[in-house]
DNA sequence: GCGATAATTCAACAAGCGTTGAACTATTGG
DNA sequence: CCAATAGTTCAACGCTTGTTGAATTATCGC
């Protein structure tokens, strides 16, 4: 990202993140992440029930970061795998919120009387 | 990172993500990429009360993404601002965990009965 | 048609969480 | 000492969310 572009809309990231911030959700994409699987070798492998791995999944394909195809020839079988196109851009903007190529020296429009159209002194940590 | 390392614990990155997945926080966090401020700046910038500031920021420190000094010759005035190292390890395990490099392909360890011991079927996409 | 299978959806519940308003703490200057 | 200031914490409330157990849906093979 160059210093002229915007960080992504607070909203849009902070949907996709809450999709993400569920530790059952990130075991589950890490699954995803290593191939193709179906809703049971994920409750196989994680030791999750059916009805949880549904409700999960279906959180994550709501935030569109998984993607979803049934079995050629027998429709009961459900594979799911990572939306990469979405993840893609996911860890694009993610980079670009937190680029600390960002920071800039701190221009105080508030603070201390003596402060007001004076360079601010050097702060010291104090313990909160 | 190398196809050789771990993707980080999914808890840890969960708590972190959890923080991170509300848009007044990351409307916090992106005032503070671009500068040190205090408590009434980013209130005056966002509309928002210091007490909601208050405990916003409060989760953000509790997930060690952001850090707070007060003014060296006016403790009323306490300066908050991102905590780098914290940032850059976070985008390490972010983009860890969402290497698409990691994709594998699928080794069924489950699916219809004929797929057993045999490659994987190509898949369709049938509408759900 | 029916039993088995894979998966999804529903309903209820408890826990978690963001917001509001009030109270509180600490600091500064007159 | 007291008023003003910056900021933090607390309590209550309504909303959101993860989990459990049951019910439902769709598909397949006999």
């Amino acid at each position: 990202m160059t210093e002229n572009e915007l960080p992504p809309a607070p909203e849009t990231l902070a949907k996709q993140l809450k999709a993400l911030a569920d530790p059952k959700r990130l075991r589950i994409l890490n699954l995803l992440m290593s191939g193709v699987q179906c809703n049971c070798e994920i409750g196989d492998a994680l030791n999750m029930p059916a009805n949880l791995i549904s409700h999960h999944l279906r959180v994550l394909r709501k935030a569109g970061l998984v993607q979803v195809e049934r079995d050629a020839l027998d429709a009961r079988w459900v594979y799911y795998s990572v939306n990469e196109e979405a993840i893609r851009a996911l860890v694009a903007a993610f980079d670009a919120f937190f680029d600390l190529g960002r920071i800039q020296p701190r221009h105080p429009t508030c603070g201390p009387k003596r402060m007001k159209g004076k360079p601010p002194k050097k702060l010291i940590v104090k313990p909160l």
